[in-house]
DNA sequence: TTGCGCGTTAACAGTTTTGTAAACGCTCAG
DNA sequence: CTGAGCGTTTACAAAACTGTTAACGCGCAA
């Protein structure tokens, strides 16, 4: 081993691929994320590849995720065909608004089907008027968490320095 | 259809499904979940199988997951040998804990990785020292994170009325 | 004891996911 | 124009996942 710092390397980047597999991302994306986030100098395509032992192909298309969620950065060098990859700047910050997004888009899927079903429930007879209560217990139950997002108090408190 | 709000029933089920799916549980336990939150009788197994169109087996693996989480209880009749399901009685609030339980684990597992780094990578050079660095950013992210979950104010809107 | 009903377990089949290899197309150098 | 280098697309193979069927174990009734 040349870096004396490869075995660390290797082991963080297991855990941003575990993690970005839990978020339903491949692992792939968060592999590369952390192998770019942990390097001093920008890598081509080829590099990442060789680094991570995957084909170019799976680099490719992951790398292309990733820029469009804001995480990564292209960039290219005169006189040099290849396209080199690096962490974008903001990362944290892309981090942080990319997850909340994530739920609050869960979050307002699940307030129209609840609202939509409220609706259809309406006079329909007793057991209709049994899962209305429920329905609206549900309902009840994701306006506070998502006043609770939406909190100015932890919209401070999560803001990124 | 004999109840009117089969059809209600029905689409709220998929929601739960797609929901657990997105959690990493598999879609029969949102199902499940749903399923018996929206019935005003206690259920067994096979009238869940029946009802959602699958073999008791699933059911029976996917209500015991529920079953260890909390969220599902099960009952018996006297003269009666099958087995009842019903949701918890304070399903809101297992919900709710086993959520931030799961960050929380994700969490802490993610700090002991980093300290450890953090550890290994002392006094190895130039590399090390900058990979050392850019742990360093992540655990201050990380820990800024966390700060905001344990924050008083926080779990007090949290909090399940 | 035998037989039946229930829940569980185990083996398996169908489906989906994941990553590769190879072909492709584009761009630039000669 | 031709060839080489690069990233991307496509077709496919391997692996993982999901849910079913069938066998099993257990308890109760006859």
């Amino acid at each position: 081993m040349d870096e004396p710092a490869t075995e660390v390397r290797k082991r963080l980047t297991e855990v941003g691929g575990r993690t970005s597999q839990d978020l339903g991302l491949g692992r792939i994306v968060g592999q590369i994320l952390v192998h770019l986030y942990l390097s001093p100098v920008e890598q081509s395509l080829e590099d990442i590849a060789k680094d991570l032992g995957l084909s170019k192909a799976a680099i490719s298309i992951a790398a292309r995720q990733l820029e469009s969620l804001g995480l990564l950065r292209r960039s290219w060098k005169p006189g040099d065909r290849k396209t080199y990859y690096r962490t974008a700047d903001d990362i944290a910050t892309a981090l942080h608004q990319g997850l909340l997004m994530l739920v609050r888009n869960k979050m307002s899927l699940l307030a129209t089907e609840l609202k939509q079903a409220e609706g259809e429930l309406k006079g329909l007879g007793p057991d209709a008027e049994f899962v209305l209560g429920r329905v609206k217990r549900a309902k009840k139950l994701r306006d506070t968490a998502m006043s609770v997002l939406e909190n100015p108090v932890v919209r401070l408190l999560t803001r990124v320095k």
